[in-house]
DNA sequence: TTGACTCTCCTAAGATCTTGGGATGGCGGA
DNA sequence: TCCGCCATCCCAAGATCTTAGGAGAGTCAA
């Protein structure tokens, strides 16, 4: 027990500093810094893409090792990878290996083994979902087989909701490109989309459900919408609503 | 830090060990000998009700005051109580006093008064979700002010997730591993997702509307969704919809 | 100041969805 | 053969959404 308590201090000691982290490199730095102290050699932090839409966007820090996300983007590699697949029908950590192939198994292997020559040999990948059902992941990958236990995991756990949660706060602020839906619609539609009744989401927002019900009607007419489901989707696929 | 160190290794003592826990008492057990060694004198793990449902079905653990959870219960406070409002409504872990009054303001301080005098005075709130976007929460209570600072509260959400993950195993309402939807559900959940009414979706398939409304509905069950736009939404993150 | 836009709130009818309960026939595996 | 699953169909009440009108208050820029 004792020749593993110096990354658990590590660990809470991040976690009673990321406060004062004021920019993404901070903690970019700090958390590299932890990952190599957990016995891992790279990671990513990233929203899950839907609808085939780009990952790129999605993501929050990417220290995979060089070229190994130039590959995975350019041959949307996220269809295929089990890892990332597993991540949607789960919110429990779990070791890359635990992951099911879940569809073309054969552009799986061949991805699972080009990742390898990258020196993604094995990993311990964090889902983490937030109260709208989006759901992003911190992945942790190492260059051979991980030898952790329990405490290692738990620890890395912690690490990745912690850093996850002051990366949304550092990187929240981005100034959205011009919109068609106005921020208080895309918040209505962002509850309809997890699906909240109207007066659900008049109760979430503070606001009366007429109010509610009069955005969702501009929604509709804005997206050229059949009805809220429809709205959903052709947000979703023109990027008005981002999986994140 | 050496004073600390004694609640973190009892955190990460049970995440090595909570494998091993088989049945609910050991489980609540060992959590409240750690509540408490964090400096909290009570809590509760329960998922959340919607639309006045009760609260009660939803419970996994009630370590609550005596009397507290029957007069919460039936007095219909979660529809006041901030904290409970709060969790609907964020993804990340929050202090009490953090929690803003969202709706009747009356009402909610008054409920909030009472719960004092049941020894509640300040808490730390850990909202869960799962992977079928029902959200559940493991919240801290204590009798007086809480000094707890950023290691005690990671410590307490790491005993959150990964009780609450042992629990939803042990009451055996984990997750089962999500049915896969039928060839014609897919094809309905297609147009739904094109924004077509039941009444359409029958006409473009040749069948009539009560068929479409029966796949409809057993789709939702699949998935655990709330609605058809709910439904759509999960299909797509879980890959079951493919974009056309 | 005016106009455009946003956010808020309201009524009301009719359409649609949701939920509960049924039923039949076919198909394939144990 | 029996059982489970699939696809199809039906009814009915109640909840929810959709659509069509309206209105007031605030911001911001021309």
């Amino acid at each position: 027990m004792a020749p593993n308590r110096g990354y658990i201090e590590t660990v809470f000691g991040f976690v009673e500093t990321w406060e004062t982290l004021s920019d993404v490199e901070a903690v970019m730095k700090a958390i590299s810094l932890i990952v190599a102290e957990l016995g891992f050699s790279s990671f990513i932090v990233t929203g899950l893409p839907l609808l085939n839409r780009p990952l790129e966007p999605l993501v929050l820090l990417n220290c995979w090792p060089d070229g190994w996300f130039e590959r995975y983007c350019s041959q949307n590699y996220f269809e295929v990878d089990p890892i990332g697949q597993n991540v949607l029908a789960t919110s429990s950590p779990f070791l890359w290996d635990r992951a099911p192939y879940r569809r073309d198994k054969t552009l799986s292997k061949q991805m699972m083994g080009e990742a390898a020559e990258f020196g993604l040999h094995d990993g311990f990948c964090v889902p983490i979902c937030s109260a709208t059902g989006w759901q992003s992941a911190f992945s942790f990958a190492h260059d051979r087989k991980i030898d952790a236990g329990p405490k290692e995991l738990a620890a890395a756990h912690l690490l990745a909701l912690t850093a996850y949660g002051r990366l949304r706060v550092l990187i929240g602020e981005a100034p959205p490109a011009r919109r068609r839906l106005t921020p208080r619609e895309r918040e209505v539609l962002v509850w309809a989309a997890a699906g909240k009744s109207a007066w659900e989401t008049s109760a979430l927002l503070g606001i009366s459900e007429a109010t509610v019900i009069t955005h969702l009607d501009h929604i509709r007419r804005k997206l050229n919408a059949a009805n809220t489901t429809h709205a959903v989707v052709v947000a979703l696929r023109i990027g008005e609503l981002q999986p994140c």
